[in-house]
DNA sequence: TCGATAGAAACGTCGTACCTTTCCTGGCCG
DNA sequence: CGGCCAGGAAAGGTACGACGTTTCTATCGA
C-alpha cells in the first residue's frame, strides 16, 4: 500500500535541507510500528484486543511478514502488545505492566550510572529524597500484611549471613515499605533505584566495623515499629538516619 | 530464573497448570536479545562500540539473520543500540539518552493513568512527594542561569493568557526547578509526571474563581524568591502549599 | 588536483518453506 | 455412554537466500 518504494520520479523533497539527520525515509518496520502504536494509544485498539495474523497485517500495509514481525518486536518490547502461539494465540494489545517499566528503568539507570551524567551521589540522593517521605506515607497506609511482610523480611535477613543474600533481603525490606505506600507510581520508580544500587554499587567488602549488621537490624526494627504504630514522622526520621548510616556500604566500582 | 526448561518426555503437564504462563523455552530472538543486553549492561560492550554485522552475530549464536534482527529491534526500542546504514553503518551500543527515557516513562504512565492501578490521586501524590523536597535542594544548588530561567518563565507565563499556553509555561517553571536540583535522575523521573498531568488531566475549565491565575503567579514569585535566597525550607513549604492550591486544576477525564 | 564513478560493506526488505505450539474435532475402544 | 488419543488447523517462530538501498572509500580520468 503506502508508497514506500518511490523511484524518486519527481521532486520528493529538497526544500528542507538542513538540520535533518533523519534517514530519507524511516524504515518500513518503524512506520508500521508507529501506525500500530497510534491505534493502540488513541484507543482504537483496546487492551485484550487481538490483532490480525502477521501475514494479514503485512497484506494490509503492503509489507512482508518479516517486516511486520520486526515492528511487532518493537511494540512488544515497549509493553504495548504480547504474542502467544498456538491456535488461540496471536498478537494481543496488552495493558501496561509496571514490572516491565521497572525493568526498563533499571536497565537505563544502570547504564547511565557512574558516568558524569549520573554519579552515585545523585542516585543516593534521589533514593533518600524519595524514600524518606514515602516512609511516612507507608506508616499511615500500611495494612496488616505489609507488617507481616516486614517482619518476615527482617527474620530472613537475620538468618542469612552471606553478604549477597543479606543485601537481597535488605532490598526486599525497603521494597515492602514502598509497596505499603499504596502508590504504584512511587513503587515503580523507586524499586529500580534500589536494585541498581545493590547490583552495581555494593562494595565488595561493604563494612569495616563488625557491628554494622547489628545496627542495620536494629534500625529496621525501629522503622518497622514506627510504621506499625502509624507514626509517620518518626518512621521517616528513622528511615532518614538509616539511609545515612548505610551510605558507606555503597561505593564506586 | 526458575528452571523453565523441563524436558519431561512423558507427561506433558496438567499437574501444575497455574501461574506459569511461560513458554517452555523462550523464543530464540529473546534469548539473543537477553545475551546481548547482558553484554551491554555489564560493561563488556561500551557505548559507542560497534557490534559485528548481523550475519556474523547470527553465526556466533547459531541462529538466522532474521532472528538476530528481531533481537536487535528489541534492544533498539529499549534504547540500548542504534543502527545505521552504509559502509560505516552497523549496530552501535548507544549511550542512554535521558530524554528518551522520559518519553518512554511518559507514554507508560499515560497508558496506566486513570485506571484503578494508577488513579489521578496517586499521580498528584507522587508529584508532591517528589517536588516538595526537591525544591529545597534546588534552593541550595541553583545557579544564576536557573534563576534567570525562572524569571523568564514567569514573565512568559504572565503574558500568555490562553489556557493551554499558560499551562505549558506553568510546566516549564516546574521543570526548571527540577533541573536546578542538579540531579538528573530526579529530573528524568518527574518531568514525565508533570507532562502527563498537563496533557491528560488538565480540566477543560481549570478554574472557577477568577483570581486563580493571579494566585499562581504570586505563588511562583514567592517560590522563586525563596530559591533565590537559598532558603530551602521556605521554598519547599511554599511549593507544598502551591501544589495543594493547584490540585483543583486537574480532574479525571 | 579535483570530480565523477565504480565498488564494497552493512542494513532493509521480500518471499517461501518448514518447524513448533496449541487448540479443537472426531473417531476408536472400553 | 464416556473418556482417551490421534490428526488437523491456525498462528507464531526460524531458516535461507536473493536483491534493494545507503553510505563511505578508493580509484581513474580530464
Amino acid at each position: 500500500m503506502s508508497s514506500a518504494n518511490r523511484k524518486s520520479a519527481g521532486l520528493p523533497d529538497q526544500a528542507a535541507p538542513a538540520a535533518l539527520p533523519v534517514t530519507r525515509l524511516r524504515p518500513a518496520y518503524q512506520q508500521v510500528a508507529d501506525q500500530l502504536r497510534e491505534l493502540i494509544l488513541d484507543g482504537s485498539l483496546a487492551p485484550g484486543d487481538r490483532l490480525p495474523p502477521e501475514s494479514e497485517i503485512g497484506g494490509n500495509f503492503g509489507v512482508s511478514r518479516s517486516t511486520v514481525r520486526e515492528a511487532l518486536r518493537v511494540l512488544a518490547s515497549q509493553g504495548l502488545v504480547k504474542t502467544s502461539r498456538g491456535t488461540t494465540g496471536g498478537t494481543f494489545v496488552s495493558s501496561v505492566d509496571p514490572d516491565q517499566i521497572s525493568d526498563y528503568l533499571e536497565a537505563s539507570i544502570g547504564l547511565m550510572s557512574g558516568s558524569a551524567a549520573l554519579p552515585l551521589s545523585a542516585i543516593l540522593e534521589a533514593r533518600e529524597l524519595l524514600e524518606v517521605p514515602a516512609t511516612a506515607l507507608a506508616a499511615q497506609r500500611r495494612e496488616q500484611h505489609h507488617l507481616d511482610a516486614l517482619h518476615a523480611a527482617m527474620e530472613r535477613e537475620k538468618r542469612s549471613r552471606g553478604r549477597g543474600m543479606k543485601f537481597r533481603e535488605h532490598q526486599h525490606f525497603h521494597d515492602v515499605i514502598m509497596q505499603a505506600t499504596g502508590n504504584g507510581l512511587l513503587t515503580m520508580m523507586t524499586e529500580p533505584v534500589f536494585h541498581v544500587l545493590r547490583t552495581r554499587f555494593l562494595k565488595p567488602s561493604p563494612v569495616t566495623h563488625e557491628g554494622f549488621w547489628a545496627m542495620v537490624d536494629q534500625e529496621h526494627e525501629e522503622i518497622t515499629e514506627r510504621i506499625a504504630a502509624g507514626d509517620g514522622e518518626g518512621a521517616s526520621e528513622a528511615m532518614r538516619s538509616h539511609l545515612v548510616n548505610i551510605r558507606d556500604a555503597y561505593g564506586e566500582a
